[in-house]
DNA sequence: TACATAACGCAATAATGTTGCATTTTATTA
DNA sequence: TAATAAAATGCAACATTATTGCGTTATGTA
């Protein structure tokens, strides 16, 4: 993983700032997507609230990183793989939620067979999610 | 469609009251999942909002319907095929998303192969999403 | 170092979701 | 059909989540 946030920042046009940086950090260090509300409590008093907001929507714009919607409804984002860009980004996401910790794990080494949709209907982007229980919770139980 | 709505709802111990019934009959004259705040128009004066909250959660828990999640992170909900029961919900649930109306199709006819997930991972239900431009929304433009 | 602009923090507001409790409706049975 | 118990509703209050405007601060550049 390319730790020059600061450099990544640069080449997509946004000030490097300690705010997105450090928000930057946190996601690079899951091995999961992080929920928008985890990344708040983490982040404490270091960054106000509303900018945390427009840090990740500005990031999801620029193709830094991507949301995920979650089981409950909850936002969680993750670093963008190489593959993505600011105009296209992958267009086939996998992930797996976790029911007991609430992770959410990117499986983007999956591949999915043709999926045959009804006529009339154009497909721009599929998602496929799986729901069940974790490396980690099962280890612990 | 079965349009006994009083019976359904008797036959899962609930009461058959006239909120209860307009949802489900708005539910049912839908081709797709209707979203929360949709619903919360439709009903207008008729139903409190705090009512329909604990309708729907009621009729979630009886699995009379299901909730699906959408792109936006909105609840949408759709009658429950007959497959589905109280305590054991269909596993697969197949939807697509129109980016131009929001509207939320079940897709219950498709089949996927099995898919391989990663060791010590434990799945209990899988969902593909697909997001795209529905036949409707194609044939306006 | 000075400057223009982007980004931030704060306050206010909107939208969404939840809880407690008094009142009303429903289904039942006398 | 009237009385009754339990369930469901409506209202008010509150909690949480998300958005907007605007003055201030930080960033990158000349």
């Amino acid at each position: 993983m390319n730790r020059d946030f600061a450099g990544l920042l640069h080449q997509t046009g946004l000030k490097a700032t300690h705010s997105r940086i450090s928000v930057l950090e946190i996601i690079a260090d899951r091995d999961a997507a992080i929920s928008q509300p985890t990344l708040e409590k983490m982040m404490g008093d270091e960054v106000d609230r509303v900018t945390l907001y427009r840090i990740l929507k500005t990031f999801e714009e620029k193709g830094i990183v991507h949301k995920v919607i979650d089981l409950h409804g909850t936002a969680n984002y993750a670093i963008c793989s190489s593959q993505c860009s600011v105009h296209e980004h992958h267009d086939e996401h996998f992930h797996f939620n976790c029911t007991n910790c609430d992770k959410v794990y990117c499986l983007n080494d999956l591949h999915l067979p043709a999926i045959q949709i009804p006529q009339g209907f154009v497909t721009s982007s599929v998602s496929l999610s799986i729901t069940g229980v974790c490396k980690n919770c099962n280890q612990q139980s």
